[in-house]
DNA sequence: CTGCTGAGTCTTATCTTGAGACCAAGTATG
DNA sequence: CATACTTGGTCTCAAGATAAGACTCAGCAG
């Protein structure tokens, strides 16, 4: 049965989620950083199935994080280019590789080294505060309801519970 | 026919793919650091089928994300613990969240605030370099060949070609 | 005329998921 | 004592998603 929508769920995460909880979206989107535009050159490097590959095509281009452009005429080809939304989503891509390096690597250390251009070192990412720039854990960070919360669910007594409040 | 395990690829983001990369795993694990521990809790709050759930819990605490402890003797009930392994995810969820606070609200706003305890403020989560503190962005970042990637690839022209090696 | 390339579509078989019934051990209720 | 309830699952079946690979279509090369 067709799985649920978490589209509508008062929660970027599982927004975020319902756009690329998949095996193969994050993936497209790597491939996309490192430059691949076309179907093809997608389908080889990832070994996806064709029509698996056309519908999340499809969908990153639907959601905004992939535009799809014509670049020749006749007969008409088609390149994927990644949006500044599609752009912005590198973060969430370097804090899952973080993660992986430092709990999945063996022995023989991590496969893939991160370098900042900026700064000129061989660094890894690091997710922190925007306010005060410190590592932002699980101790001590909290959830609040936000504006965008919806209003019948916020008197709802399991919401109360997961917030905390008084 | 089978999905092929992303296990082995030479990338941290595929290994963390095949871990976690599913609909439901995430969000299990935000449960988990909204302090859900139980079965039936988990159950509850996502309204997940029950078999699917316990498969999750069963690989989650396979991959060592979460401890499986009893909690009473006679009946033996269980719950579900974050390890050091688990709780260091929340990084990845919080730069997921980041995104689709940015991208996916409506004009009410985001759903859920975060509160940076060690600081005292209302914030959000930013991917920064480990060593400089600046925002790491594809623009100005490279990736490279690290000391785990495997020797019988870093020949192969596809991989040449990909980390642009002179 | 034949074959090649790019960007797909179509078919079929297998896998995954959801819904909901069922189960087992202990506990509370009448 | 009989019944119902709680927790943490398992079992079955139907429906949706995915993989593999053949096929298509338009233009171009030899």
């Amino acid at each position: 049965m067709r799985r649920t929508s978490f589209a509508n769920w008062p929660c970027s995460i599982a927004r975020t989620v319902d756009l690329l909880g998949d095996w193969w979206t994050p993936l497209v989107l790597r491939e996309a950083f490192y430059g691949i535009r076309r179907f093809d050159e997608f389908q080889q490097e990832l070994g996806i199935a064709r029509n698996t590959l056309t519908d999340r095509l499809r969908r990153l281009a639907e959601d905004g994080l992939l535009e799809k452009q014509p670049y020749t005429h006749e007969p008409r080809r088609y390149e994927y280019l990644l949006t500044e939304k599609g752009r912005d989503f590198f973060g969430v891509l370097l804090a899952m590789s973080r993660w992986g390096d430092q709990w999945l690597s063996g022995d023989e250390g991590v496969p893939v080294t991160v370098h900042h251009d900026r700064c000129g070192q061989d660094s890894h990412a690091e997710v922190v505060c925007a306010t005060c720039g410190d590592p932002m854990r699980a101790e001590d960070t909290s959830m609040r309801m936000g504006p965008g919360y919806p209003e019948k669910l916020r008197q709802h007594p399991a919401v109360h519970r997961r917030f905390a409040c008084a």
